[in-house]
DNA sequence: CGCGGTCAAATAACGCCGTTATCTGAGAAT
DNA sequence: ATTCTCAGATAACGGCGTTATTTGACCGCG
């Protein structure tokens, strides 16, 4: 009888070699998240999941800090996907309200991952340096739509890009993340998004 | 022997009545959030700095929901006692960025309440529908604030002082927020700070 | 072929957590 | 004085992150 066929996720991924297993776990885990929120994301759990121990998990991971940092990546990566995968039309500004737009609908279909992104979900988790910068990195596309803004004469030629990134950002981070806590039901929630991040633009206009 | 004195906390207070108790644990409760972050607010933690068991807490609160949610209403009241203290001057507008200053400070000097307000310390945790709407009601005299600035013509007479509120309030925290992810290191955050909430304001000049 | 050695994985343990069942003991009511 | 009540302490349950110990498959080598 050759090599019986793996019945888990975790045999089938060993089989692959190393990398694969650390992969088909972080898929397993960014699955637990997305479905059932940070409280599934518990290493027996996991590792139940995956049909394997935790072992397995410290020896890939070493910490539960590991996988919490790999999912935080995770998420900003699917955000930049998402605003990746805007079209840029011909209106620079268009572009850049077609990425606020983006931008709240992946955090209000990912939740989840939101929340790991923003430190509510994993009370102990702070990134490291190197993760924060990937998080930076995946609004590059956003502070391109800027930059195009004020070759465009769109925005003020002395307008700083990273400041209207930065200000971007916290703008709709600001709206999402009080919509998320109740403070804005119903479609008020859209509207103070779109209020605030025009206001945002507005102080970069000529 | 009369009545022997009371050697801990718990005792003390449960001499005076339910009420006394109930504030006490409270205290002790936000002291212990204040001072060592969420991770030391635990219910077999807060029983031992109150020098009792876990079934008093029990008793008194029900779960440990309870206590986050009135911690969470400790935090907001704080932050309302902080605005309260902001004199009025003769300046509407000056007034307002007084209180955004004021906001913000007592934001970063009180950041593990600032965690519980926002999510971000407790995952399980949703205030009510009282809880929050007492949050909202902690910005009043923001509210207040930018009332004066309609009135005073500082701010568009058709302006919807509800609105400024909430920008006011959205630019703030989103600031504020990525600041606490470590976005904005350094002097960063004040500037954006003042930035974002200006154009906030700026968005319903005259 | 047998036989140590190596090392990944499983099992089980430790000390936390929130919560709850059981026990204890002081005071009120009869 | 005896019984009842009920607040509080103790100890338990299941789950958590993490780690020590055990198991067992594979490998080179006599």
């Amino acid at each position: 009888m050759p090599a019986k066929s793996p019945t888990g996720a975790f045999a089938r991924a060993q089989a692959q070699g190393e990398a694969a297993l650390r992969t088909a776990l972080l898929d397993i885990a960014a699955g637990l998240l997305a479905a059932e929120g940070p409280a599934a994301l518990s290493m027996r759990r996991l590792a139940t999941a995956a049909d394997c121990s935790t072992t397995v998990l410290y020896r890939q991971f070493g910490a539960k800090d590991a996988i919490t940092a790999a999912l935080y990546r995770e998420g900003f990566a699917r955000l930049r996907r998402r605003l990746d995968a805007v079209p840029r039309g011909d209106d620079p500004a268009e572009y850049l309200a077609a990425l606020g737009r983006a931008y709240r609908a992946n955090a209000l279909e990912e939740p989840n991952f939101y929340g790991v992104m923003h430190g509510e979900a994993v009370p102990g988790f702070v990134p490291d340096e190197e993760s924060r910068a990937a998080a930076a990195a995946s609004l590059d596309v956003l502070r391109e739509a800027a930059r195009a803004c004020v070759e465009a004469g769109v925005l003020r030629p002395d307008a700083d890009v990273d400041e209207v990134t930065d200000l971007l950002w916290a703008a709709a981070h600001g709206v999402i993340s009080l919509e998320r806590g109740g403070h804005f039901p119903g479609a008020l929630g859209e509207e103070r998004f779109r209020a605030l991040t025009r206001a945002a633009v507005a102080a970069f206009l000529p």
